[in-house]
RNA sequence: GCGAGAAUAGCUCAGUUGGUAGAGCACGACCUUGCCAAGGUCGGGGUCGCGGGUUCGAGUCCCGUUUCUCGCUCCA
């Protein structure tokens, strides 16, 4: 099967049994916006337990924080978001290429520049061999009209882009008669701005409002909480803070299900450490990310690092942690080495020192920061993506049928246990209802008494329930059930007295946290 | 954001030249069977995405709009 209908039919099954909706749908929806459903929630906090237990648990520098999405504005300066996220975007109408605008008129800038260089170059190698005084004059006064004219374009450019004026900057590409390269035409639409950042106000009108972001990221409500965290928690560099939280991005274009989403939720860990130590941090955080991956079972060779070759202005090191999707391999996770710039930028920007007294050297410092930062949403997607199987099986009729079973590693599952009275009568429910009140305590029990049993098997499958118990007439004579596996469709009979402990130890995280320590 | 296509029950879909909406599965109740789904009987559920227009009459034709899909574009 394509993997494309693989994935079609996994966004259908997201939906049908409870993982996801879209958002808003008796409205028509909202777009890119996704809602979890009684599974999906489930699958998503046991996702964000393991992420925060496999950071606070296993490293006793590591600790967590809860910042406000709502932040300071200055902060968006200063972490440059304000800049990056506001780009001028024109289109041609001809060849329906989307250009930035300020890159278009970068690029005639630089051919002026070009121009003036080969005049001179030309003028060199003439006036090596012959001079001549009228073809120097000429020269002389090409160079200058197109030095002219790159720095009035220049001073205009540079004034529009301050004032972010965008009529302006379409009548510079206009006035210039800059065309698509693409169509060579100059049917040039209005210059639009794409906020990635959405704001709203702060304050009432009345007393005069002030515009406020909501965080892009979740990154910078650590940063602008290093000093608070370091003195309070009495934390010794290298040391780490860690947070789980809801981000935003007006994204032009928001597709591929809950991949990419106008509102998400990040776990981002930073890792402050002392500079020119910042590469080896790297490095250990880079194999540990990978290793909490593998951890879950999905198959090693479905992960891969992707190296970035190009890197954003604050990193000295960068790497995505991909995952094979039906829709090819995609970034999960990206490991940063944010060298000091956030912390510097702050120090700047709110005029407090941010800096780390070094006791064994005695050297103050701004911490360099080693940065991983996962979508919890892309993971879920991940997981989703992994445990979607669909399998051929034996029927009863001796024929082969298909199953659809999400192998969800049970220690995520949304549900633990499904309590099945074999059939409804005879006393078989009450003592299915006996057990499950019993184990409740312990982990997310289901009961369920409709439809055949055998059908009630594949329904738990669909949600990825590891374990069925039935309840079944020997069970009345001697306590015992059966204890059904999701995956082998194995039976075994053991005591009711020892269902707990079994369960308990396969969907416990101690078993997972143990192969990453 | 641009272009093309689509939208009818929870899901998958049918619905003729315009004449007051159907199937299968799913769901609920009861009966029956009883360890790997789809026996029987009965039942609930749709202002046909939304808003206008044409018409005696619109699921069907026209316009707008929203959402989705695909392509382009964008993507710290």
């Amino acid at each position: 099967m394509a993997q494309e209908d693989i994935f079609k039919k996994l966004v259908a099954h997201c939906k049908e049994y409870g993982f996801v909706f879209q958002s808003s749908e008796i409205y028509d929806g909202l777009s890119a916006v996704y809602d979890y459903g009684q599974y999906g929630v489930e699958l998503k906090n046991n996702i964000k337990k393991y992420w925060w237990d496999s950071m606070t648990l296993l490293h006793d520098n590591v600790v967590g924080i809860d910042s406000a999405i709502f932040m300071h504005p200055e902060i968006w300066k200063a972490s440059g978001h304000v800049d990056a996220f506001n780009d001028p975007l024109i289109d041609n109408r001809d060849s329906k290429k989307r250009y930035r605008a300020d890159v278009l008129i970068e690029e005639q800038l630089a051919k002026y520049e070009d121009k003036i260089n080969k005049e001179v170059e030309k003028a060199a190698k003439r006036f090596g061999e012959t001079f001549n005084e009228q073809q120097f004059r000429d020269t002389n006064q090409r160079v200058l009209e197109t030095r002219r004219k790159w720095t009035a374009l220049h001073e205009r450019f540079a004034q529009a882009m301050n004032d972010m004026n965008l009529d302006e900057l379409r009548q510079i590409i206009l006035d210039e008669e800059i065309v698509c390269p693409i169509s060579g035409t100059r049917n040039w639409t209005e210059v639009r701005q794409f906020n990635l950042m959405f704001s709203t106000e702060i304050g009432s009108t009345a007393e005069g409002a002030s515009k406020i972001y909501l965080r892009p990221e979740t990154a910078q409500g650590i940063f602008v909480n290093y000093l608070n965290v370091q003195k309070t928690g009495r934390m010794k560099i290298p040391f780490g803070i860690a947070q789980i939280g809801k981000a935003f991005r007006n994204e032009i274009v928001a597709r591929q299900f809950i991949f990419r989403m106008r509102e998400f939720e990040q776990m981002e860990m930073q890792f402050f450490v002392k500079p020119g130590t910042e590469l080896q941090w790297f490095e250990k955080w880079r194999d540990a990310r990978m290793k909490w991956h593998r951890a879950l079972g999905f198959g090693d060779d479905n992960y891969r690092f992707h190296v970035h070759e190009k890197l954003a202005h604050y990193a000295n090191a960068a790497v995505d942690v991909e995952y094979r999707f039906p829709f090819g391999f995609k970034e999960v996770e990206g490991i940063h080495s944010r060298t000091d710039f956030d912390l510097s930028q702050h120090q700047k920007h709110s005029g407090k020192k941010i800096t780390y007294f070094d006791t064994e050297t005695n050297e103050s410092y701004v911490p360099y920061v080693v940065e991983t930062s996962i979508g919890v949403d892309r993971m879920f997607l991940q997981v989703m993506a992994a445990a979607y199987c669909e399998e051929d099986v034996p029927s009863a009729d001796g024929k082969s049928e298909q199953r659809v079973v999400l192998k969800i590693p049970p220690v995520l599952a949304p549900v633990k246990l499904a309590v099945l009275p074999l059939v409804k009568k005879d006393g078989l429910p009450e003592k299915a209802r006996e057990i499950v009140d019993s184990l409740k305590f312990d982990f997310p029990c289901r009961y369920d008494e409709k439809d055949s049993v055998g059908k009630r098997y594949r329904r738990q499958d669909a949600i990825g329930t590891p374990f069925c118990l039935t309840v079944d007439h020997q069970t009345l004579d001697d306590n015992t059930v059966t204890v059904r596996n999701r995956d082998t469709m194995e039976q075994i009979r053991v005591p009711i007295a020892e269902v707990r402990g079994i369960i308990a130890a396969k969907t416990n995280f101690r078993e997972l946290l143990e192969k990453l320590a």
